[in-house]
This record gives structure tokens, C-alpha cells and sequence, in this order.
DNA sequence: GGTATTTTACTCGGATAGTCTATGTCCGAGTGAGTCTGG
DNA sequence: CCAGACTCACTCGGACATAGACTATCCGAGTAAAATACC
């Protein structure tokens, strides 16, 4: 069970954005060559970041992305939902119904399975870590860590392409 | 992102093993037949699981599986990282070091990626939940939820196999 | 100089293809408990 | 009645098949800013 590579650059796609201004517009192709991964294939990420509202492009030559809310208002559970959906981690098949001696005419036990209730506490346990991190947090942290002529170089860098 | 469906086989399959004596073996076609899924393959399960020392079996004729330890010193963890394996649900591909300002002769930045630091704090958090709960838990909750008869008439199927 | 047209640089979304993983099946080898056979 | 051989039911592990998901790549359509041409 590992989430997709798209994950990982939908993240930082979106922490770059929250760098810039609601006038600023950074392309997918500025994106993809600065984090070195494909054009195209990056574009179908963000293309489901725009979908989910996180995002939005706009045509046109300086055409691009930016942020749809400001970057406090959107989470790491956010980006992770917009690429990998809403799905719980863990399905529940209920297999206990399998049982052989269970009378098929008998109506089946309605509650929740206690495997899966168990299995689902844990999935909501990494949802509200994911929750609780905004892309604001994550920027302020690459601020602390990154040297800041290295930072201004690349916002430079990514508004030229 | 979602868990294999031989997750839910293994834990099932687990808390039906702890309803058992030390003594008493049940068989892969047993478990396969009460919970409905394909034999061959459920066997790929459990042997995961005697690889990872959670359950052992035995060979030959009235030969089977049984806990390797007592319910309470396994965990929901345990039996997911044996069919899962250990690695994180987030691989952090570093793709910040493809920063086209960054010279490529200088050393590269030790410190573990802030996005990745994020993402393991929610994968821990996952953890943390699944290894609280212990096969004996799972026992007594279905235990209280399920009528004693029916354990029982499942019991006896179970050691007929 | 102002307006109309063309060029250009983007996004969007569908089509396609390759590779990997999850799922499931099949079978032969090894094991050991129970059964059978021969003395 | 007992020892040895046999049978059978089980696990173990490898080989194989299939389907679906993930990871791309390519391209045409639509759009709008900028550049150019024309009056």
C-alpha cells in the first residue's frame, strides 16, 4: 500500500504556488522541469487538483496555476484526496457473511464489522495528522530551512519560464 | 491507496485462530471455506504470516495453523505489516533536489524533505492506532457482538475440517 | 494610432501503450498421522 | 499383536495466467495574451 508518485509532486507543486501571489501564474511546464519530473504527466495532477478547487489555471500564453484559497485554508489531506480520492485505505468485504453456518435467509447483522471499525479508526487517525498541516505551515517551514537566496532565485526562475 | 484484500483475510483468519487452544490446528481449506475466499491464494496469507512468526503450522494429516503467540501479544500492526510489509505508505523521491538554481557539485541537504516529515508523522499515526489493538481485543468485541450459539456451531465447524 | 488579424503559448481532455502489482490458479515436493499388511 | 510399509491430507513454495492500476506519452481542441498587419 504505497501512495502514488503524484502525491509527492502534487505536495510540492502546491507549496510552490503558495509562494506566489494571486496575480502570479506558474506553468505545468515551469513546475514539471523544476521538480525534473514529466510535462504531461504531471499536468494530469494538477489537472485533479483544479478539479477538487484546491487550484486553478488559467489559458493562454502566461497562462498557469495558482492557489484557489489561501494557503492556510488548504490541507495536506486536501492534496492527498484531490490525487488519491476519498476512498477509506482499508475495504471492508465483509467476509464474516461467508460464515457456513449462517442462515442465508437470516437477515444480516447490520452493524460495522469490528475488524473494520478497528481498521477505519486508524485510516481517520492518519486523515486528521494529514488534516491538521497546511500547505502555510509546510511554506513556512521550507522558509526556515532553505537559504533564502535560494529561494528568491527559484521564484525567479519559475516565473521566467 | 488501499490495502490488499488478503489484509482482511489475514485478520479475520487471526482472531478466528486466537478462539483456539494451543493444541488445537486448523487448516488453510477450513479457513478458506468458512470465510469464503479462494484457498490457493489464502494460503499465500497465512504463510506470510508464519514467515513474520505471528502463526506456525504443522504438516501432514489434521495438520493446520495456530497462533504462534497468545492473542494479546499480537496487534492489528503485526498482521498488516506482515501482508503489507514495513515500508512507508509515502516514498519521498526528494524531488526538491532537482532545483535547477541548485549546483549540482554542492552537497546535498541531509535533512529529511518537511513534505516527507509531514507525510511519516500521518503514516505513524496509522501505526499507532493498528498497534494498540490487539488480537484479543478483536476476540472480545465479537465475542459480545455475536451470539454464543452460532461461535460455538462455527467452532466446531472450523475443528471438523 | 487604432483596429483587425495572426501568431504563439498555454490548459484541457481523450486516446494509447508499457510496465508493474495484485489477484488467483495449478502443481509437485515434502511431511507426518493414521491405516493397512505381513509375519 | 506388532513392526514396517502404505496412503492420505495437509503445508510449502515455485511457476504461471490474468486483470487492473499506475506511469507515462502524444496529440488535437480550445483559449487568450501578445505580436503583427492593415487602414
Amino acid at each position: 500500500m504505497e501512495l502514488r508518485n503524484q502525491v509527492e509532486w502534487a505536495i510540492h507543486c502546491c507549496v510552490v504556488l503558495s509562494g506566489f501571489g494571486p496575480d502570479e501564474r506558474i506553468s505545468t511546464k515551469a513546475l514539471a522541469e523544476f521538480h525534473g519530473v514529466p510535462k504531461e504527466y504531471l499536468s494530469k495532477a494538477l489537472q485533479a487538483l483544479a478539479q477538487a478547487k484546491l487550484i486553478e489555471g488559467s489559458l493562454g500564453p502566461s497562462g498557469g496555476y495558482r492557489l484557489a484559497k489561501v494557503a492556510e485554508k488548504i490541507s495536506l489531506l486536501d492534496v492527498v484526496e484531490a490525487i488519491e480520492g476519498k476512498k477509506r485505505t482499508f475495504r471492508c468485504e465483509d467476509i464474516r457473511h461467508n460464515h457456513p453456518c449462517l442462515d442465508p435467509k437470516a437477515k444480516r447483522d447490520r452493524r460495522i464489522c469490528d475488524v473494520a471499525q478497528a481498521m477505519y479508526r486508524a485510516d481517520e487517525a492518519w486523515r486528521r495528522e494529514l488534516r491538521q498541516v497546511t500547505l502555510a505551515d509546510l511554506l513556512k517551514s521550507v522558509g526556515q530551512h532553505v537559504d533564502s537566496g535560494l529561494l528568491e532565485r527559484g521564484r525567479e526562475w519559475l516565473l521566467r519560464k
